[in-house]
DNA sequence: TTAGGGCTACGG
DNA sequence: CCGTAGCCCTAA
């Protein structure tokens, strides 16, 4: 059985989702599917927002970040909606000073090897690329005053304490701080927050959505796995005033498009560029899917209870993340149920990362053969396909079911979910394999410094020690490495 | 967290 | 097709 979700609702939903923690990782491989239409960018940008604040969480700051600064101001351009705030290219320079200058403040012997590297990397590596190919987003004369200066460094030791002592007068954590909470302002919450909000404040509204008194039961879950309750309903309304859309730009706004696979839905929001908060005369046909039901379970509560509420689906979510990237990244498509209906699987599309930029040749895309050959499918496609083996039990278990007489609440009981032994062990072994990735030389270098200066078997402490060379390896990846190296 | 066996994708 | 580098799983 085939369930199919409009595509914004999708969206919402995820969109929502984004701005709970998620794990790095998942973070990667959403936006890796997100296809590379101007509509999504808002929710790229939050998903690469989100990333930084996890960097920076640890108080300090990583190449990492000028990556996704990079991929950041590639959507911007791509947008050629917004001026470049100073802010980003004040974090851009903060950052790349940092993971430059921090090799002066060791003086052993390998420092100077380090700093070079470092500089190589960085300046002539992501600076000198950005100026050659004039993307000038994130180019400041602070920046290239600093490039200069750090240049200078390489063939100069006795500028080390000078310019070490420059660089820490910079505060990059606090610079990148500043820089997201403006686009966090900008961007603003997401739309089913404002619903929610809107909810919480408009008696009205709640009535219009079929919300009726306070329904006192929350979704009831007993763990990540069978909180899916049915839901066979279908609200159609009339939002005559609602006033949930803010002046801010909402990223979910709909657009408009032959809806595939015999959906047609209503539903229109407009951008709320303009200052009408209103968007009088839209209708909302809500699919029958336990998504809406779960969502609209969390909007009859404030914008507080949804955030809880969604708190629970979301293992769901991650899973739906893994098992579309690696549905669509495991070419055995035979194989699997998943694929079936699925036409035109498109092997190894998701890349940990750099995989937004959508033009090619973009910094640091190492582009495969196959990942230019079919064009990049939509992010709703693909998770539709995903949600219908997550959902098809559930879905069967609607046939008969019958709305909750006791609250006027026009909504399925909630029925547990029964997932059999062979789904359980499908969905668990729906784990992503990282993108094969070949080791550097200055990594193996590193590893051999590292193993040198820590000891072997150290890995976590050799990892930490040049966490920005390792870059997206584990320590089990440098134990496994240098079991190769001495073999 | 680490060690070690097993698996898979890459590249010849 | 095969060898191997890189990745995953899991016991301890």
């Amino acid at each position: 059985m085939d369930v199919d979700i409009d595509v914004d609702i999708a969206r919402w939903i995820l969109e929502f989702l984004v701005r709970q923690p998620l794990d790095d990782r998942i973070v990667s491989s959403l936006i890796s599917i997100l296809p590379p239409t101007n509509e999504n960018s808002g929710l790229k940008k939050s998903l690469l927002l989100r990333r930084i604040e996890s960097e920076i969480s640890a108080g300090s700051v990583s190449e990492k970040i000028l990556d996704i600064l990079e991929q950041i101001e590639e959507l911007d351009f791509q947008d050629k909606i917004k001026q470049h705030s100073d802010l980003i290219k004040a974090a851009y320079c903060s950052v790349a000073v940092a993971c430059t200058a921090k090799f002066l403040n060791d003086k052993d012997v390998d420092s100077k090897f380090r700093y070079f590297d470092a500089v190589r990397r960085i300046w002539r590596g992501r600076v000198c690329k950005m100026e050659n190919a004039e993307k000038v987003g994130l180019i400041s004369e602070e920046l290239k005053s600093w490039k200069d200066e750090l240049e200078a460094a390489v063939w100069d030791e006795s500028i080390w304490d000078s310019v070490l002592q420059k660089s820490k007068g910079l505060d990059a954590v606090g610079a990148v701080r500043l820089y997201v909470r403006e686009e966090k302002d900008d961007i603003g919450p997401s739309f089913l927050e404002l619903v929610a909000e809107a909810l919480r404040a408009d008696d009205k509204l709640k009535g219009i959505l079929g919300f009726k008194g306070t329904h006192g039961g929350a979704i009831q879950s007993s763990g990540p796995r069978d909180a899916n309750t049915g839901g066979c309903f279908s609200i159609h309304v009339e939002v005559q005033r609602a006033n949930v859309v803010s002046g801010r730009k909402h990223v979910a706004s709909k657009r408009i498009r032959g809806a595939p696979s015999g959906m047609s839905r209503g539903a229109k929001i407009i951008d709320g560029d303009t200052s009408g908060a209103d968007i009088s005369g839209k209708t909302f046909d809500l699919p029958s899917t336990p998504e809406v039901h779960e969502v609209q379970e969390a909007l009859k509560s404030s914008s507080l209870d949804l955030k809880a509420v969604v708190k629970d689906p979301l293992p769901d979510a991650l899973n739906i993340a893994d098992t579309v990237v690696s549905s669509i990244e495991r070419k055995d498509a035979g194989k699997q149920p998943v694929e079936e209906n699925h036409v035109g699987a498109n092997p190894s599309i998701a890349e940990s990362s750099g995989a937004v930029q959508a033009n090619e040749g973009t910094l640091g895309n190492h582009c495969s053969e196959h990942q230019k050959d079919a064009p990049r499918q939509s992010l709703m496609a693909r998770s539709s396909t995903a949600r219908t083996f997550e959902w098809d039990d559930s879905v069967d278990a609607l046939a008969g079911d019958s709305p909750n007489p006791g609250n006027g609440v026009q909504l399925p009981s909630p029925k547990r979910r029964v997932v059999s032994p062979l789904k359980k062990y499908e969905i668990n072994n729906m784990k992503k394999r990282r993108k094969f990735k070949r080791w550097s030389t200055s990594e193996e270098e590193t590893l051999r410094i590292g193993v040198e200066k820590y000891g072997r078997g150290n890995w976590k402490v050799i990892l930490n020690a040049y966490r920005d060379v390792f870059d997206e390896r584990t320590e089990v990846d440098l134990k496994d490495k240098w079991r190769n190296l001495t073999r």
